[in-house]
DNA sequence: ATATAAAAGTTGCACTTGCAACTTTTGTTG
DNA sequence: CAACAAAAGTTGCAAGTGCAACTTTTATAT
């Protein structure tokens, strides 16, 4: 996990909190984040702490989007997650840096060479997310739950270029992740299992087809 | 759909092409687009025509991921779609202006007013897409035919605050969209129908629950 | 106006999936 | 290490969905 400060000595990051005018807010556990920061357009930077986005679906029940971690950042205007419609809500005490998304795209503070690191290190953390985004697209849009596991197998085994693929996270995330029910997820796992295309040990997966 | 060149001259933008060493390269129909943008860190814009980026998937099916037309930007870099792994295939006589992503980030460039419009029309242009992605997950995160359209609905219903949804595309394109069977779809358009939760004529649908 | 293609609308059926209700295993905490 | 919680693993069943194979309607072209 990346962070919009890498490679910033902390005198510097002071520069960019001036420069920015960043303004830094303090939320305990249950504290609602979205009305200081809904309507203008502004980016936020957890500075430490946690929080989750999450909306309330036609029916009543509450849909967490997406959960901040330290050095995630959002904001509807920048490009990261649709916070429109949303409540973001502390899950402990938690720090936020919020900053004029105006102030951060003014051409003026292109200028300093410390600006671009973070301005980059800003798009690289978007940029990223968004690839994220596009992958579990590809998942969601099959069908069936054999497609989206073998789309979502496909995906990792690109990236590291091993049959062993270590899920970072529990299976029943992975069942969140791909959008099916956890048993019926399960039950293909093992139906995989016996027809002899992969191997499950715990949190690892073995593709036997590669 | 806005353009990255909205609210420039002609002239303007002879100096964006100059100032960022734009190339031109002309495409037949089926020609591949990708040998000569891939790996290098570049942005595309289609000036004219259209193209469309594919993937093969693990099976040999060929997926259609997005349609390329006139001014649609495009690049593995500039957070728009992921085009690692994907083919970009014009489908007819195609014009695409290819920028180097390095050149695009020179924060040098930011000290002509009209690079400034270009770039921010660009980043408009990346938030929109982003945008509509997260929309589309919403939708697709839904486990049911019933829920995926109502979450679309609601989406759409925010969107004009009017109780009359009129359809951007067919039927058949709704059901590519929600990523389900189009057969399917319409008999869960019928019970919704049936229920009275929904009046349908053509494109147009009536929440009558709003 | 007629031919042709494309989209809309319909239906039966087999298969897939969600869901609930478990048991078993693993992990965590005082 | 006992107690508890969380995750993994299993199963039956009803409901939902994909798919194929249609018919009907609407759009497009000559």
């Amino acid at each position: 996990m990346s962070s919009a400060f890498d490679g910033l000595s902390r005198l510097q990051i002071e520069k960019i909190y001036d420069l920015l005018d960043v303004h830094i807010y303090k939320f305990n556990k249950g504290d609602a984040i979205f009305p200081t920061i809904k309507g203008g357009n502004i980016v936020g930077i957890i500075s430490y702490g946690s929080a989750s986005i999450s909306y309330i679906e036609y029916n009543g029940n509450e849909i967490v989007l997406e959960n901040l971690n330290k050095d995630s950042v959002f904001g509807s205007n920048i490009s990261l997650i649709s916070v429109d419609n949303c409540e973001i809500t502390a899950k402990e005490n938690t720090e936020v840096l919020l900053i004029d998304y105006n102030k951060l795209i003014n051409p003026r503070n292109l200028k300093y060479p410390y600006f671009n690191i973070f301005f980059n290190n800003l798009f690289d953390i978007i940029n990223t997310k968004f690839k994220e985004t596009n992958e579990r697209v590809r998942i969601l849009e099959k069908k069936q739950i054999r497609d989206k596991l073998l789309e979502y197998f496909e995906i990792e085994y690109k990236k590291v270029l091993n049959r062993n693929i270590n899920l970072p996270f529990a299976l029943k995330d992975l069942a969140d992740y791909i959008s099916v029910n956890r048993s019926a997820m399960f039950r293909e796992l093992k139906h995989l299992k016996e027809e002899g295309f992969i191997d499950i040990n715990g949190k690892r997966i073995t593709l036997q087809y590669k």
